[in-house]
DNA sequence: ACCCTCGGTGTAACCGGTTACATGACGCCC
DNA sequence: GGGCGTCATGTAACCGGTTACACCGAGGGT
């Protein structure tokens, strides 16, 4: 039993294929009878009309591409739950892709977008600008979010980074703490960057000294940060990890070490995954789902018509716990 | 600048469509000097292949379909991860559709799928049988996780929700705990079914008292149900919740009430969501993301060649953690 | 010199829909 | 009865690729 197409349809409701596609797509110039006859055929054919052929013909599909990259868990289920949510409100699905390693790759996935959605939302916080625009296709509807656009051409939206960056350092300054460490992201990532530079810079305007070592955003390497500032002997009574799955792990390792948080050392990270709050941490809420939602609603909005490009920045928050609370 | 078509590549290079075709898709049946003048026109015209109409024309997609119901987040971000990684390792991207609410919706669902994917992973614990082979496209490779599937004749992957209810069931008597309560999922869905069903005929089995009421898989709902508990002065000392979400909030609301984990109560949940390790509740582990990954390679391979329908059960595990451990 | 093979190329049909335009039937009005 | 508008329907081109098949020229064997 091959697949029914339209034209098997027409011929078992003994009308012409464009007739029968008018009677499905609710045209209101056909006649009652003719509407009748091709539901029936439908109905005994089993026919499911084919999605990309319809696309090809109208030249839109319905579809948003998502090009992600390799995320830390919470971060990537949230945003794409705020994409759903607004996708499907709209009646638009979503085609993922993680771009996992090269820029080559990266630039290969792009390409493989380009005829199967209307629009493309691209987060690649490690990728130079110049991939990217090498990459996009052109005349494709698309949106970047927190990525390095020197441009400006397109629709953007990035998180204020540095706000949230100089909120923990002016939150640590209030409680009196002087000697930091920042535990930093991966280099070149631009997030991790942007974090980790308006910190230093908020250090020195507070007059604090701060620290910094490197990290990879996972939870291990925030633990072996600690560990290895204890080892050689760092004091330290403020610890700022670039995301939360750091700084979780710097707070494991700080209690094996038998330092007390908040009283030792108070701790803030960033993102304000879930888990944030469950264990008590301070941290810089992102609202990561409304990120989503809102890229897609921009994204949609420049399909519909020509909507402004321009950058959009989203104002984190802070959000005070148990690990930096005095008590 | 309209999209240049690979007919507009055809007349820069003073071809034909065919040769630049064969050209772009490495055939050896090209010279060398046809092949560098479609490069050098490729180039010219920022010309990029529409995938929509390769697909069309090979009737193959590389696109995996992947219908998932609204779930809670964690377990959505690990399943997909999973599908993901493997889908990514065989050049396929992965189209999403959320089926948040009615079959309706549901079955219009299925269908947007034909003709944009090669294949299909469907969860929907909440569907009937019935409203499966109703709305599932014929011919389309397909493959359900954790579904109701009253024929077996398609590929299915099913977690043994029975052997981990027992699990618990047995873990809860060995402590010597009889009084038992047991916060179920909401009615109709196939995981929190089999999980209440199996778990209330094990205790039965160890002669231990399980009494059940009914939450929904969010965290809110394990809460209020404790605290409903305590109110009418219900007495146990065990409680199993039917997901990890609903156990965290029975946690939060036995420590409120001063009950003490574990001495008073030991509590258990189901899924080991990464919260589950940081807070240590007794779980039993799923290992969704290797759920998602297996569905993969099964799918692929039924697309391949005629695969063996059948049912593949999931062992899960039961991981001991603090609130159960006897100190 | 002839035939055959073979490698490179072009023409046109095809994938499964949509839709501009043509057609033909019907009713209405003068 | 002729002209006209309206309505349902059909024919065929089109979306942007792939590919079966035809074609042509060159080289090799006898």
């Amino acid at each position: 039993m091959a697949e029914a197409t339209i034209r098997d349809v027409a011929r078992k409701a003994e009308l012409s294929v464009a007739t029968v596609s008018r009677a499905l797509n609710g045209f209101d110039n056909v006649s009652e009878e003719a509407r009748e006859r091709v539901t029936q055929a439908v109905r005994e054919l089993g026919y499911v009309p084919h999605a990309g052929a319809r696309s090809l013909s109208l030249a839109r599909t319905n579809a948003i591409g998502v090009v992600l990259p390799d995320l830390h868990g919470e971060f990537f289920s949230e945003i794409v739950r705020g994409m759903d949510r607004e996708a499907s409100r709209h009646g638009y699905l979503l085609l993922l892709s993680n771009l996992h390693g090269s820029s080559d790759q990266a630039a290969l996935a792009l390409k493989t977008m380009h005829g199967r959605v209307d629009g493309l939302i691209v987060m690649a916080p490690h990728l130079s600008a110049e991939d990217l625009s090498t990459g996009l296709p052109p005349g494709l509807p698309s949106i970047l979010i927190n990525t390095r656009d020197g441009s400006g051409s397109r629709p953007a939206i990035h998180l204020d980074n540095a706000a949230g960056a100089r909120a923990v350092a002016d939150h640590f300054a209030a409680l009196g703490r002087r000697r930091i460490v920042h535990v930093a992201g991966p280099e070149g990532n631009i997030d991790a960057d942007e974090r980790s530079a308006a910190f230093s810079e908020a250090c020195a305007n507070q007059g604090l000294d701060c620290e910094i070592v490197r990290g990879d955003f996972e939870e291990g390497s925030g633990q072996r940060a600690v560990e290895q500032l204890v080892e050689r002997g760092h004091r330290f009574d403020g610890l700022f990890a670039a995301n939360d799955n750091m700084a979780i792990g710097a707070l494991q390792a700080l209690r094996s070490a038998g330092l007390d948080v908040p009283r030792d050392v108070v701790v803030a990270g960033f993102d304000d995954i879930p888990l944030a709050r469950h264990l008590g941490l301070t941290t810089v809420r992102v609202r990561i789902a409304e990120l989503g939602e809102r890229a897609l609603v921009r994204l949609l909005a420049s399909i519909g018509r020509e909507d402004c490009p321009g950058d959009e920045l989203h104002p984190p928050e802070l959000v005070v716990r148990s690990t930096t609370k005095k008590n």
